[in-house]
DNA sequence: GTCTATAAGAAGATAGAC
DNA sequence: GTCTATCTTCTTATAGAC
């Protein structure tokens, strides 16, 4: 499971590769040709690191895992307090304007593709929706809003992942801008009234 | 395209499959089989009524928006002013709390997967959402905020989009409830204001 | 560890009988 | 208008040579 010994082995080449194009292309219609192509290696290579294409998701879902949580504990560790914390946080949709623009959310996109399908690897994806949840409520437990930190929490959530879903249905950047921006004067307005 | 002289006709039955279908699984993984198995008809006698599985999409599209055109007229005669029409959109999502948290939004998948795939439907997909967008900036209008008619329009719908995709990622139908009660606040609060 | 070759099945689509 | 039979292509997956 880890990297450690082989940092750019087969295997991580291929989680990295279906990493983008399940976002790109989605799960289901990524083909073991479209990860084999990117990785320059033959179809038959891929059952030597997986046994089928459910444990390349898996894989990748515990990549995104991993990844979010480093990405979180270093916006914690930069940023001073809970209300700049939750700012970074805003701020990573227009970061990420383009690409949600494209594909929409990575999150919220494969999660509505496996909850469809009652994938079994469903409760791993909404387990990196549920890191943001927790994290967010974190913040708002440290702004003082320790009662209703999770409904807060999973109010971000929600206008996050509206805004996601419109940029990418309208194929529209500057829709990312004018929403975040009505997001931070709401986390302004919290801040006040604490 | 009209269904006027036959309205319980194969070809209508199987828009109507399709319809269902798309929605629960999606349209890439909604296979003729599938639809076939629902209609009772053969796979061979799709091409009667359709060229291609592209064209039962645009026969989708466009019964989702005669539909929604329709639902947005009846909320309009139903409704006195235009408060009590945004209230009937928001109503929408608890009424269909069930389905959303099993499907997540039949227009936002919808438009989110056709999207992915640079869909040459794509555009229909997406004129769904406009519907509703111009809707309710005809309300919005109505309400006084004329400058801001859209961009608050285009606001309703981020929290729509993000409170259906969330239900549907938690499996959560209380997530709608509690979220739809602040957007019906909000609502209210502009009235006010105004 | 990587390859070629190939199986086995599902998909969209076509031809032609009835 | 509906069917069966068939074609082609794509997909996941396996077997075995190197």
């Amino acid at each position: 499971m880890s990297n450690k010994h082989h940092p750019a082995s087969t295997r991580d080449a291929i989680i990295a590769a279906a990493d983008a194009l399940f976002y790109q292309q989605g799960v289901a219609s990524t083909s073991f040709a479209d990860i084999a192509a990117q990785v320059h290696i033959s179809r038959g290579n891929f059952y030597h690191h997986f046994r089928s294409k459910d444990e390349i998701l898996d894989a990748v879902i515990a990549l995104r895992t991993d990844r979010t949580r480093g990405m979180l504990a270093a916006w914690a560790a930069e940023a001073p307090d809970a209300g700049a914390r939750l700012r970074r946080f805003a701020r990573m949709l227009v970061q990420n304007r383009d690409a949600i623009q494209r594909y929409g959310c990575p999150v919220g996109t494969l999660c509505s593709e496996l909850a469809r399908h009652a994938h079994p690897a469903r409760d791993g994806a909404a387990m990196i929706l549920e890191l943001f949840r927790n994290w967010l409520r974190a913040q708002f437990e440290a702004l003082g809003h320790g009662q209703d930190a999770d409904a807060l929490a999973l109010h971000l959530l929600v206008r996050s992942q509206g805004i996601a879903a419109l940029a990418h249905a309208f194929h529209d950047e500057d829709l990312i801008h004018r929403e975040i921006a009505l997001v931070e004067d709401w986390l302004d307005s919290l801040h006040t009234h604490s």
